[in-house]
RNA sequence: GGUCUCGUAGCUCAACUGGAUAGAGCAGCUGCCUUCUAAGCAGCAGGUUCCAGGUUCGAGUCCUGGCGGGAUCACCA
C-alpha cells in the first residue's frame, strides 16, 4: 500500500527535522492500529526515543503533531506507550473506495515481464491420484494464479512418473491375473484399474513371502540378522522371538524382493525388457499407462486444474548423463575408481551426490537436470517452481547446487515450493497400509456433503439437475480446497475428512455465501451499480470494510512473495465476515435515504468483486445463488 | 547418531517476520428470523505459547541447553 511508504518516508523526515538524525526508512514499523485502540495505522516509536532521548510518549506526541500538520488526510493522532496511532478522515477512506470499485483490475499487477514453470500434482502412474496429490494440485494451481495476478507470465506443466519397477509391478499384476480385462469391459476409471493391480501384486507377493518365511534360506537369512546390528540389538533388549521375527521380516521385504522372489524376479526382468524396448512390453506399458491418463484427466477436469505440458520421466531418464559427462570434461564433477560419477556439494553444506552410475545410467537427479534444462531450453523462465512435498527438501537443494554447479543461469531461480505432509487422524499416510485416502472418492464424498446440505435448507427449488449438480461440485469441492489451502502449506497439516466437508464457520462456504447475499441484493437493486460516492461519513463498519478492501493489494503481494495462498484464505475469510457484520448491522435496500442506499450498493459490489477475485485465486468458484 | 523441522485454548489453525491485553473456527453454553439469503449475527466460557536460562525498551517469534513429535541421511522415484 502506497500509504505506508508516504508515511515512513514522512516520518523519517520529521525525525530527521527534530532530532537532527538520519533514520533508515525501510526499518520504520508501520501497522494497522488494533481493534481496542483509536486509530487507522499506528507507527512504533520506540526505535525514535532513543535517538530523541525522550519518552517514548513524548516522541511519539512530537512527531505525531508534526504528521498531523503536514498531511491533510490525517485527522486525529494519539500516544498508547510508544504507539502512534493516526486517524485518517472519512474522507480519505471514501476517496479510497472510489478508486477500487473504479479499477476492474484492483490489486492485481501489471506484467513484470518474468516468465515462471510452475510444476504440480507429478503423480505415479501405477496407482490413482491420493489426497496428498490433492494438497499438491490445490496448492500450485492456486500459487499459479496468486503470480499470474503479480504480473507474472505463469506456465503449468506435470510430471509423470511413468516408469520403474513400480509400474511393472501392476503390468506384471494385470498380465497374470487380469483375464484381460480393461476400463471399458470393468467400467472402472483407468487409474483405478491399474491401481488395483498394484495392489494385486503386493498381496500376491506378500503370500509369497509368507510361505517363504519358514524356508531353510529364510532361517539362515534370520540367524544372520541376529548377528547384525538392528537385530542384535533388538535380541539384546530382550525381544520375544515372534516380536523378532516380525522385526525381520518387516526389514527384510525389500532384499526379499530382490533376492529370493520369484514374483520380484519376474517384475525386474520385465523392467529390463522395458528398458531394452522390448516392443511387448512396450506395448503393455503404452496401453496401461494409457488407461492412467484418461482416468487422471477426469480428475483434473472434475478439479478445473490443466497444465500445458505434461513431461514423462520417460522422455528424460536417459538424458542429463550428457549434461553430467560435460561437467565432469570441466573437472565440476569427479569419476570414482569404479566409474560412477559423483558431484562434491560440500560448498553448499550437502554431501557427496552420486549422478551417474558405474554402469553408465542415471537417477533421480540426474533426470531432473536433463528436465531442467528441456524446460529452460523451451521456456526460458526467470523462476521454475517445483510443487513437491518437504520430504524432498534435500533433493531439491541437491538440484539447484548441481545446476549451478554447472553454471547454469537459471539454476538461482530454482525454488522448491515444499510443503508439509498431510496426517489423517488415525495416523500417518501410507499407500501399503492401504490407510491412503483416494482423491476420487474424497471428491464425490464433499459434493455429495455439499447436496444434503443445500437440499435441506431447500433453496434452490427452482434449479435443474444440471444447475444443482454445478452448484454441488463448486460447494463440495469449494470447501475442501479451502480446508487444505487456509494452513500454511509448509506446516503438516491433520486431515479430518469430517472437518473437511464442513459448512460453518471459518469455510469456502462461508464466504460463497456471502458473495452470494451480494449478488442477490444487485439482483434486487436491479440498476447499474453507481459509480458516484454522494455520503462524507459512514459508519464504523462500513470504514471497517473498506479499509479491509483496500488491503487486498498488499496482501496479494505477499502471497505472492511468499508463495503463500495462506495469506489470501484467511484475507477472503476476514472481508467475508466484516461484510456479514454488515449486513446485520446496515440495511442497504431500505438504506436512510438514497445516498446512502448508493454508496451501500456501491460498497456491497466492491466487496463482492474482492470476494470473488480472492476465491478464484485459491481455484473456488463463486455462486449467484445458494 | 548427523542434519533439517515442528511444539500456541479440549480439537484444527492464526499472530503482518521482534511490538500493545496472543486471535479465529469447531466443540460447549445464552440470545436473535412478520424487514435485503439464519450456510448468518450478537454474546459467555476456554491460555504458565513444551520446560529452563539468556539477549532488550519489548520475546509465541531471536540465542543456548533440555524434553517430545516428524522428515531426511538409497547407486528408489
Amino acid at each position: 500500500m502506497e500509504i505506508e511508504e508516504l508515511l515512513k518516508s514522512n516520518t523519517a523526515q520529521i525525525v530527521k527535522d527534530l532530532y537532527e538524525t538520519d533514520f533508515d526508512q525501510s526499518k520504520i514499523i508501520i501497522n494497522e492500529t488494533r481493534k481496542e485502540f483509536e486509530g487507522d495505522l499506528t507507527v512504533v516509536v520506540f526505535p525514535f526515543s532513543k535517538i530523541a532521548k525522550k519518552k517514548p510518549e513524548d516522541t511519539g506526541i512530537e512527531i505525531g503533531e508534526k504528521l498531523v500538520e503536514k498531511l491533510d488526510f490525517i485527522s486525529s493522532f494519539n500516544v498508547v506507550k510508544g504507539f502512534l496511532n493516526l486517524g485518517f478522515t472519512d474522507d480519505y477512506w471514501l476517496k479510497r473506495l472510489a478508486v477500487i470499485s473504479q479499477d476492474k483490475s484492483f490489486g492485481f499487477s501489471n506484467s513484470n515481464g518474468k516468465k515462471v514453470v510452475l510444476e504440480y500434482c507429478g503423480p505415479n502412474t501405477n496407482k490413482p491420484i491420493h489426497l496428498g496429490h490433492i494438497r499438491n494440485m490445490t496448492l500450485g494451481f492456486s500459487v499459479a494464479e496468486i503470480l499470474k495476478a503479480n504480473g507474472y507470465e505463469v506456465h503449468k506443466v506435470n510430471i509423470l512418473n511413468d516408469r520403474g519397477i513400480a509400474i511393472c509391478k501392476s503390468m506384471l499384476a494385470w498380465q497374470k491375473f487380469g483375464q484381460g480385462e480393461t476400463p471399458e469391459t470393468n467400467n472402472t476409471k483407468g487409474d483405478h484399474l491399474v491401481g488395483k493391480y498394484y495392489v494385486k501384486f503386493d498381496q500376491e507377493l506378500g503370500k509369497e513371502f509368507e510361505n517363504w518365511q519358514n524356508s531353510a534360506e529364510a532361517n539362515s537369512e534370520y540367524s544372520k540378522w541376529l548377528e547384525e546390528k538392528d537385530g542384535k540389538k533388538s535380541k539384546e533388549e530382550g525381544k520375544e522371538q515372534s516380536e523378532l521375527k516380525k522385526q525381520f521380516h518387516k526389514s527384510f521385504k525389500n532384499t526379499y524382493f530382490n533376492q529370493y522372489s520369484a514374483l520380484g524376479a519376474e517384475a525386474s526382468e520385465m523392467l529390463l525388457k522395458w528398458e531394452n524396448d522390448d516392443p511387448e512390453v512396450r506395448q503393455l506399458w503404452k496401453k496401461m499407462n494409457s488407461w492412467v491418463y484418461d482416468g487422471f484427466q477426469q480428475t483434473f477436469d472434475r478439479l478445473g486444474i490443466d497444465f500445458e505440458e505434461h513431461y514423462k520421466e520417460s522422455d528424460f531418464y536417459k538424458e542429463g548423463k550428457n549434461m553430467v559427462e560435460a561437467g565432469l570434461g570441466e573437472e565440476k564433477f569427479y569419476r570414482k575408481e569404479d566409474g560412477s560419477i559423483w558431484a562434491d556439494l560440500e560448498e553448499y553444506k550437502l554431501d557427496q551426490k552420486i549422478l551417474v552410475r558405474n554402469d553408465g545410467t542415471s537417477l533421480y537427479l540426474t533426470q531432473d537436470i536433463a528436465v531442467a534444462q528441456a524446460r529452460y531450453n523451451k521456456y526460458k523462465m526467470d523462476l521454475s517452481i517445483y510443487t513437491v512435498g518437504d520430504e524432498q527438501n534435500y533433493h531439491f537443494k541437491a538440484l539447484k547446487a548441481v545446476l549451478q554447479k554447472l553454471d547454469k543461469a537459471y539454476a538461482d531461480g530454482i525454488h522448491h515450493l515444499s510443503y508439509g505432509m498431510i496426517d489423517l487422524p488415525s495416523g500417518k499416510m501410507k499407500s501399503r497400509e492401504g490407510t491412503v485416502v483416494d482423491a476420487d472418492f474424497l471428491i464425490d464424498e464433499v459434493v455429495e456433503k455439499a447436496r444434503l446440505a443445500t437440499m435441506e435448507l431447500g433453496k434452490i427449488e427452482d434449479f435443474s439437475s444440471e444447475q444443482a449438480q454445478e452448484l454441488f461440485e463448486k460447494i463440495g469441492i469449494g470447501a475442501l480446497r479451502f480446508y487444505i489451502l487456509n494452513v500454511n502449506p509448509q506446516k503438516r497439516m491433520l486431515f479430518d475428512p469430517e472437518k473437511s466437508v464442513e459448512l460453518n464457520g471459518a469455510t469456502a462456504v462461508f464466504i460463497q455465501y456471502a458473495y452470494a447475499r451480494i449478488q442477490s441484493v444487485l439482483r434486487k437493486y436491479n440498476q447499474d451499480v453507481p459509480t458516484e460516492i454522494k455520503v462524507n461519513k459512514m459508519e464504523p463498519i462500513e470504514r471497517e470494510l473498506i479499509i479491509a478492501l483496500s488491503g487486498f493489494e498488499t496482501t496479494v503481494q505477499a502471497a505472492g512473495k511468499d508463495f503463500d495462498p495462506s495469506l489470501i484464505a484467511q484475507y477472503t475469510y476476514n472481508l467475508a465476515k466484516l461484510f456479514n457484520k454488515f449486513w446485520n448491522q446496515c440495511q442497504i435496500l431500505n438504506a436512510e435515504d438514497e445516498n446512502v442506499k448508493e454508496f451501500r450498493i456501491l460498497l456491497s459490489n466492491s466487496c463482492g468483486n474482492i470476494l470473488e477475485k480472492g476465491l478464484n485465486l485459491l481455484g473456488i468458484d463463486t455462486t449467484e445463488r445458494m
